[in-house]
Parts: structure tokens; sequence; C-alpha cells
DNA sequence: CACGTATTAGCATCTGCTGCTAATCCAGTA
DNA sequence: TACTGGATTAGCAGCAGATGCTAATACGTG
């Protein structure tokens, strides 16, 4: 039926397709292969790929731990060491998307989210939150660099911190950061940050 | 047997199990709640809830499209309008995710992404790297809030761009940053960017 | 008691697989 | 040329997790 390509070709295919589209069922494979399903399964086996179901969960876990940490977590990176109200570290490695496909450096916003919510994390408050920042970015980061993320309180005036942030990466400075970030140290019951022009813009 | 809950409560429970653990079968879910499979299968049917394969391969499609649009997409965001080395303007529709679960403000660091990606993406440039940030949060947004970002370039010095950011919900300012952006115009080939402190540090 | 809702039960059927056995094709080689 | 072995295809039983349908109970209330 056609040009059929050899097993190892195949086999390449196979896991193009599969990359491109994990849901993918083998009759579905078969029929775009030009191979009975059975070949599909031989396949599979060989290669070590699980079954359709199996592949879809997998995704959905994956993934959905990836946006937890992502965008849900308290802190992006892992948090090594805090002092409350004093100095931390974290520590981040960036995943191929996070970074720019064409070059691999990443994005200059999660080198950021790592450092803002280090200095978010280091506030003693019931709730904490960025007023201002001013940051530079001295090196490109790649994906694969252990980012290491170092925060230390330099001031406080009531319940304004400032947090200075230096990212390494093999301990060199890649990013330096400084936030200014507002306690809220919201009264016991409702936390109320509605109309108020609460950080910044002096009230 | 034994305790049995109202036909609403049970509902009201199911959802909750299935937000928790969207993988569950109709099989566990009718053994912890004490009940028979059938029962579950009404039960779904009344509240219009697929099955558990179903359910998977909706969270593993949701989990991987936000994953996409949150670290590899070009721009946090959609890109509006575009004027390449002008302006440009792109919207925003924080989710819960992005938000203090405590507070429903959203992280200081979404915000950022969005005014960072959308200033890079204005520079008319192979590659383009953010070299320094300048911004202040002049108000907490929620989840849910329409998060339109303004930007334009307001300086060019060679490789240099300096762009500014205006953020609003509801046509009021929530956030302004000044961005330096470097273009790197990549002669055909690879870009080279490694060695050298290419962005900022006075090279 | 009768009626209606809720629950449970049973069975045929579907999809996407696994595991197993057997047949076929085809190329290289003794 | 006939033989051998890898690759491919075929067929069947069985499983898990479902749907769709029919029927039997339970239970509470007017």
């Amino acid at each position: 039926m056609g040009a059929r390509a050899s097993k190892p070709e195949r086999h390449r295919h196979l896991r193009e397709m599969l990359e491109s589209d994990p849901f993918i069922t083998d009759r579905e494979l078969a029929k775009k292969l030009g191979v009975s399903v059975q070949t599909i399964r031989l396949d599979r086996l060989e290669l070590g790929i699980p079954e359709a179901r199996e592949r879809t969960r997998r995704v959905a876990e994956e993934a959905t731990k990836k946006v937890r940490s992502v965008m849900t977590g308290e802190v992006i990176g892992d948090l090594v060491r805090v002092s409350l109200g004093q100095e931390g570290v974290s520590i981040l490695e960036p995943t191929a998307d996070m970074a720019f496909r064409r070059t691999g450096i990443v994005r200059g916003h999660h080198i950021f989210a790592q450092a803002n919510s280090l200095a978010v994390a280091l506030v003693d408050a019931e709730v904490a939150l960025t007023g201002a920042a001013t940051v530079r970015f001295l090196r490109p980061v790649r994906a694969g660099d252990r980012l290491v993320a170092t925060a230390r309180v330099t001031e406080r005036t009531g319940r304004r911190y400032h947090v200075n942030v230096v990212s390494q990466v093999a301990g060199e400075d890649v990013f330096r950061g400084e936030f200014v970030v507002f306690a809220l140290d919201s009264s016991p019951g409702e936390v109320r940050v509605e109309g108020g022009s609460l950080h910044e813009g002096r009230p």
C-alpha cells in the first residue's frame, strides 16, 4: 500500500506524532502510518510507549503540576532557606518552556517572578504586595541553568519593606533587583484592599 | 451503609471530590460515598459531569493550553494591536490561579510578565532581551479584571530601546513600567549571546 | 394504601486496550 | 533452490470503564 517506510523510520515518525498529539489512538496511528494496528502495538512495546489512556493521564498530571508550580505556587522556585523579615534563598531551574525557542534564553519575567515571589515571601505579614521594583538583567540565563536567588530586607519603614534580590548562575550575578513590598497586616477577618490606593501613590 | 447523606449533599460532595481528583473512577466514587455505581452514574448524568476518561482528557488539554500560554507563549496576554518599533496593546484576563488564594489579588509578576512580553514584542528584531525595568504597581488587580497594557517606544539608541508600559483596569492605571530592551539583530545563522555581558553592565 | 422519587440491579454494547497464537510475506543465504 | 528469520498481519479471549435500557426495591408523604 503505497510507499512504506522502513521500521526505524516509522518508529521515528511514531515518536514525533505522539509528541505533537499524545492523545492519538492506536487505530488512528495505524491509519496514518499505513500499517496495521498490531504493528503499532508491537512498535509501542518495542519503544516502551504506554497506551493512549495512560499517556493522557500523564500529560494531565505533568501539566497540572507545572501550572500549580508556575501560577498558583506561593513561591516560584524552591524555597531553600528563609528568615522571615530578614533574608532568604530560592532556587529555580528554568525549563525549556520558559525560554525563547529560538535562542534558549529564559524570558525575563520568569527570572523576575522568582525574585518577586521570594521578596514577597520574606515579608512577615498576613498579606504582602509588591509596590514597586527596579531590576536589571545582567546576563542571559539559559534553560537548564541553576538560578539561585538571594534576597535580603534592607530597610523597613512601617509596612514598607525594601528587599534586595540578587540571582546567580554558577556564582555569577545574572539579575539584580530592588523590590518595595507592602505588608497588609489584615485585621483578623476579611482582608480589605478594595478601593484604596493602598500601595504606592502617596495616600 | 451507615450515615447516608441526602442527595443534594452527596452531589456537593461529589463535585468536591472530582475537583480535588478529576481522575477518580465511578467505582471508587461509589465506594467512598457509600452508594452503588449506578447511583453515581445517575448523579453524573444529573449534574452533567462527563466520565473519568473524558475528564482526564479535558484536564490534560486545559492544563497544557495554560502552560503553553503562560510559559511558552510569545506574549503573555492577547496582542490586540502592534506597530513594530512604535507601540502596541495587549489584553490579559488573569485567572484565579494567578492570584493569591487568600485575597484574590493577582501576583505582581503576572502583571509584569504581560508588560515585559509586550515590550519585547514591540522591538523589531530577530531577538530581543529585557535589560532593565523599573515598575510600579499602583493598585491591586483582582482575578477576573481586564488588564489592558499599552506600550510605547519612547527612545531608541542603536540597539537599545526604551519602552513605556501602562496597564489599566477599567480605565484606571494599575501598573506603570519603564523597560530597557536590547535588540540582538543576529547575523544570519546562530545567535551568539554566550559569554559577553551583552545587555547592560557597560561593555 | 397508593404514588412518586431515589436507589439498586442486571444485561447488552462500546472503546481502547492486553496477551496469546497463528498465518503470511519477503529478503538473505547456505 | 529451499530454508530461515525478522517483520507484518490476523483473530480471538479478556479487561476496565463506560453507556443505554429495563426492572425491581425502598422510602416518605399525602
